[in-house]
Formats: C-alpha cells, structure tokens, sequence
DNA sequence: GCAAAAGTGTTTTGTCTACACCCATGA
DNA sequence: TCATGGGTGTAGACAAAACACTTTTGC
C-alpha cells in the first residue's frame, strides 16, 4: 500500500481522539466516563477516544467518536488541545488530540450509557483515570471557564428553554462561585440575546419562572464588540 | 521493529509541527517564513516545520526546530492548534501541530536567515504560503491577541529594557489600533510590574525616554487576579 | 529659539458591586 | 395564612475614556 506518497523517510505515530464531554445537571458540572472495553487499561475509566483514521480527518474523527457514544450530532465541539508526549500512552506511541463538547445531558439515552459502561461523574469527584485524561479534563475545565464568558456556548448545555434561575446556576457551576441574582439578571438581559417566553417554569416553584431562549441572530450583532457574558 | 506495542490495528499516521515565530520591528508584528527546501511544493514560501520522530514527544519537535531555524532556545513557545484535514498536505497524510513562538526581532542573526531562505514578513502582506499555513498565521495572530492582554508575554516581542513608546507601540501594532499616551501609561503602570531605570534612550528624541524593564516576580503577585494587560 | 518627542492630571462617563423588600402561588 | 422561591432598583465605588499643555534638548 503506497500511502505515504512523498516523505517515506519520516516516522509515523498513531493519532487519537478524546473527547471530554461535559453535562449540567441543575446543580454540577459533569464529565462523561467510561470504562474501557479494551487492552490496555481495561475495565479502568477514561474518556471516550479512538483513533484516526487514514482518510479521515481528526476533526471527523472526533464527531465520529461522540456520535458513537452519545448518537448525538451537531453538538458543541471544539478542539482543546493535543497531546503528545512519548509515553503518555503505554500501549503504544499515539498522539492525542482532545477535544470537547458540551451537550444538553436529557438528550444523553440510558441505553447508550448502559451499553458502553459510561456515567457522568461531577468535576471534582473525578476517579482516577487512565494515561492523561485527568489533566486533559483539567484543561478542558479551565478552556470552559475562559470561553462561556466571551461566547455563548453554554447554552449549549441547558434545555433550549431555560429560566434565569437555571442559567445562574450553570455560571455559578463552572466558576465555582456564587452571583448576586440582582446583578446576574441585569447583565445578562442587558445583552439583549434572550427573550423572555409567556410561559413558565413551575417544577421548582409555586409562583414559577419564566423561560427565556437564547436568540442566536441577536448575538451575531454583538460578536464583535468587547463584552462579557459574566 | 516492533513499536507499535498493542494497538496493531490503527492506522497511523506522520505528525508534523510547523512554527509561527512572530517579531516586532518597532513599527510591525512579523512573521519568520522561510522558502522551502524540498518537495512537495520546493521553493514556496511557508513556515518553518518538521516531522516529530517516533521517540520525541511533540512539544520537543517544536523546540527542535524552532532551534533549528532560530539558534534560541529559551524563547516563548505554546501549542496553538492541531491542523487535521486528510489533504492538508499532497505529500502524504501529515497532521500538523502548529506551535507560535514570539522572539526578540534582532536576536535573530542575519547568518541563519540566509540559511534558510527566511525572511520577516509583516502580518498583513503574507503571501501565498503552502498548504494551511496561512490559515495557521491566521489563527496564531487570534491567539496572539487573546493572549496578549491577559499574560506578560508582549514582552518577548522587545528588547529587556524598553521604553513606554515601544511597549505602546508594540500593542498597538497587535491590536491594529492606537492608544491614548496618558490613559496607555497610567495602566500599564499601574499594575507595578515595571521598573523604571535610571537610563535613558535617546535614539528616538532629543529628550530621551527612560527605559523599563519588567520583573516577572511582581508579576506573579497579580496572576490569579482579574486583570487586563489593556 | 525652535522643532520634536517625552512626560504628566483632571473631569466625565460608564460599569460593577453591594444590598432588601414585595409578589405570586400552592399547600 | 404562611412558607417558598421569583422578581425587581438604587446608591456608591471603581475603572475607563476623553482631553492639552509643559518639559527637555540637540540643532
């Protein structure tokens, strides 16, 4: 097979992907788990990887390999980082490129999570994990922290219609703090990128809450200006 | 030989890194590119790359050849992005990880450049380069900006001791704007990370301007503060 | 003595923070 | 009617932005 047409001098190394998929559940952020179906390692958990292949690119690698666990498309995604220190991984020299993805954690199937061994285990409970998936969730924490508060994506890990009360307390999970709710409410209404539904949340409360939905055509205006989601 | 310990099935694949090493003459944010030395696409200009070998982790190629084409070593070097398409390179299946390095422009010897065919060329008259790696300067300048304004690393860009005007003049060139001299001064003193010497530059004026150095353990005070270089 | 760049303060504006009470509802 | 969570405004502190004149010195 004629695969490497030009640079037959150089090495080549296994390329993996590892996706650290994150969750809300009203209360904590959470990162999906598995556990490994296969040597080396097995039966330890991890993140969700694979690898490459030839005629794929990373990228398509990455959405193969959440869609595989969770049969979910067209979720956030992003690249994180890559991985490749010689011997990060015992079974073999592979380059890993993580990536992350922030998905709406209702959406996630009970058979999908039975059928590959997987739970959603809350960031500071993280067990101990295989090669170097737990500094790979640590980045992937802080590259979460850094990008919900110039871009709207988190969102992306809230039900499509959401109350003020639940997107509080999404900010407050991944900065592990505490907002004024005064102040919260007026910041984010004032980017004028919600809007306010007729209908209300009753679950948590007698009087209920109102839904409010996040207006993608509305941010586009603010992009790019110099502003903060918090 | 036997590398491949465990994982025989994978395909694999070469990983190369490729180097945006930015310099500022002053007046402009360049780029280091340099005309490539071999097939494919010989004589094009691109950035400066390698292949990472089996036994070298990835962040050890990139210092490599920033070595290689620079002589520094010691300089401010991180992984920017993992450039993944099947066919981002005809000669062969390569996945790139690019790395942005920023050094002192005339640290740069005259010797090396010739070398190498490199030359310094300002951000906004890159010509065609190879495969991404316009794509790649793209993306380095993003991250540079980003970067810029919450860590001292604009300093690797000047000279150890500088004046107010370049250091002005070097986020200025970053920002592609300009900045108020008194409101520029006031903040990038007020957050004490300065020193004044007792030495002045008189290349630029009559008067002369004092130089600044900044010390990196003043420095580490504000770190985990919220904060902003400007 | 004048041209050229360096150095310096104040006012205004806007943003962030702290803080407490009434409302609506189901039980 | 009361317990529970939802909703709302204002004053003070602080940071950012706008803005212009004096100083130094080599020629």
């Amino acid at each position: 097979m004629n695969r490497i047409v030009q640079y037959k001098e150089h090495d080549s190394v296994m390329v993996a992907v590892d996706c650290i998929i994150f969750g809300f559940d009203g209360k904590e952020i959470k990162a999906l788990l598995v556990k490994r179906g296969f040597e080396p390692e097995l039966g330890k958990w991890s993140l969700m990887g694979g690898f490459v292949n030839y005629k794929e690119s990373v990228d398509a690698a990455a959405n193969r390999i959440l869609d595989q666990l969770t049969g979910l498309s067209s979720v956030y995604m992003e690249q994180l980082y890559c991985f490749g220190d010689v011997d990060r991984d015992p079974g073999g020299r592979v380059v890993s490129v993580a990536y992350f993805a922030l998905i709406k954690i209702d959406d996630y199937s009970q058979e999908l999570m039975k059928e590959h061994n997987a739970k959603w285990v809350s960031l500071n409970k993280i067990p101990v994990l295989v090669f170097d998936h737990k500094q790979m969730i640590k980045v992937a924490k802080s590259r979460l922290q850094q990008k919900v508060s110039r871009q709207p994506i988190g969102f992306a890990l809230l039900p499509d219609k959401f109350t003020l009360q639940q997107l509080q307390a999404l900010y407050e999970a991944i900065y592990e703090t505490v907002f004024d709710k005064r102040n919260f409410t007026k910041k984010i209404l004032s980017l004028g990128v919600l809007e306010k539904l007729n209908e209300k949340d009753k679950e948590t409360s007698k009087k209920g809450s109102y839904y409010y939905v996040f207006i993608r055509e509305r941010y586009s205006k603010l992009e790019n200006e110099n502003f903060t989601f918090i």
